[in-house]
DNA sequence: TATTCATATGAACCATATTTCATATATAAA
DNA sequence: TTTATATATGAAATATGGTTCATATGAATA
């Protein structure tokens, strides 16, 4: 339980989740999602390798391009769990809206 | 999907997480909570604010103590997925011990 | 209705994560 | 064997969220 936080750490940034929606779709090269994303190369790169580090993604070496993809078993039960989450308990109170203060 | 990291950036926190810990074997107050994990009343309850807002967890007033419990209903199954992940995939690479980087 | 107990709040301060930018590495193609 | 393409890395700058501390609020009791 001590160190969960880590994991979740990965999923507590606007961008990791964009990824995390992106690869939903499909794999995807670095280059692919600077395009999807339309965000800079280093900033996806940094951001790739942590969610790789939590095994939230994995990655292949396919010629001189990187495939990304999804961690499914994990991620799409969770996320699965957040939407009912979402959906029960942030009705008017838009949790998942505010500011987590 | 977009607002998801708002849920998952409050349980990104040691803290957080050791008060979800807690609250998981049984509903405590805050100075119940202070004690249990030794821990400043502020400090807790800033924590619990932001885990309420989320609803994370819920609370309720008794006298002059606030009571708060868990939302076991989403966080429950929640750590079960990471309890999974964490024996699946994270063996010896140690994700969930690496820093997010 | 003072006083005490329990909790919440706000703002300044501080720590940590993210962004940016320059550069390095690795692979393929010319 | 140089050049172009794709991605990764490091460090400084910045942003974001957490902690601290002083104080406010709210409820019970004397």
């Amino acid at each position: 339980m001590n160190k969960y936080y880590l994991f979740f750490g990965n999923l507590a940034n606007p961008l990791k989740i964009e990824i995390i929606s992106a690869l939903k779709e499909k794999d995807m090269s670095v280059l692919e999602l600077t395009k999807k994303l339309n965000t800079e190369q280093s900033k996806l790169s940094h951001a790739l390798t942590s969610l790789k580090h939590c095994s939230i993604v994995n990655d292949k070496k396919e010629g001189k391009k990187r495939i990304y993809s999804l961690n499914r078993e994990t991620i799409l039960p969770m996320l699965q769990i957040i939407d009912k989450h979402e959906h029960k308990f942030c009705g008017k109170c838009r949790a998942l809206e505010s500011r987590n203060k």
